[in-house]
DNA sequence: CGGCATCCCCGTCGATACTG
DNA sequence: CAGTATCGACGGGGATGCCG
């Protein structure tokens, strides 16, 4: 890895890099957008396919991506109401970094446990 | 991006990868650990080279690192002392990844402001 | 120099209840 | 169905001060 790729993530200070990436990074962006990979979905299919997430929490992440212009959210007037939310093409080119990084998360998983165990029993 | 790569990253249901995410991705872990790929530094060289992190959360973030195994921590027994941060290998093999999401970051900042900016102005 | 201990603020998050 | 509103617990994280 050369000092130029280094210097990328270091860039400006960081400060305008850990901006976005707080907002990437956290706790239920990354899974509520892969999740999406799979193409159009509805809340509650959301909220069933992202275990754990609260339904407060599913709304906010869902309303910082539309935000962000990550996502769409699409309201069908019909009763009962249809709400369908997509990624945008900025939204599926995060898909391969992500992918990336839950690779090396999902490959060090059990390095990393090992490592914390034999720290703890210190 | 094919089924196969999405259902990595949703996985076991993303506990366990969560887990690891949330250790990696929160406010500093990838800011120290791309510096660290510039060489062996000191805790006040690292201090120094991230802006904006406190002494408190450097140290913290740094106690992480080396727990999970990213990182090595030398004492040196001299006056006055001397304490070197080095990655290891399994810390050096994050440095892609997280260079492909600081990059993704990066490059859609702009659209990312642009996009937030036109969402507060509805 | 390189920490650890303490205090405290504030944002995050879940639970619950209510609405169109 | 797809939210919004409100409350309260929790923990991240900054500021400060002390120590080997």
């Amino acid at each position: 890895m050369d000092y130029e790729h280094t210097c990328m993530i270091r860039g400006d200070g960081g400060r305008t890099l850990r901006a976005i990436l707080d907002q990437i990074c956290n706790k239920w962006t990354l899974l509520v957008v892969a999740t999406l990979d799979q193409g159009t979905l509805r809340f509650t299919d959301l909220h069933h396919q992202v275990p754990g997430i609260s339904q407060r929490m599913l709304t906010l992440t869902l309303r910082h991506l539309e935000r962000d212009g990550l996502i769409t959210r699409t309201v069908h007037a019909e009763v009962p109401p249809r709400v369908e939310y997509a990624l945008t093409p900025t939204g599926e080119s995060l898909i391969p970094p992500a992918l990336a990084l839950a690779g090396w998360a999902i490959a060090h998983a059990p390095g990393i446990e090992e490592s914390r165990a034999a720290y703890a029993a210190r």
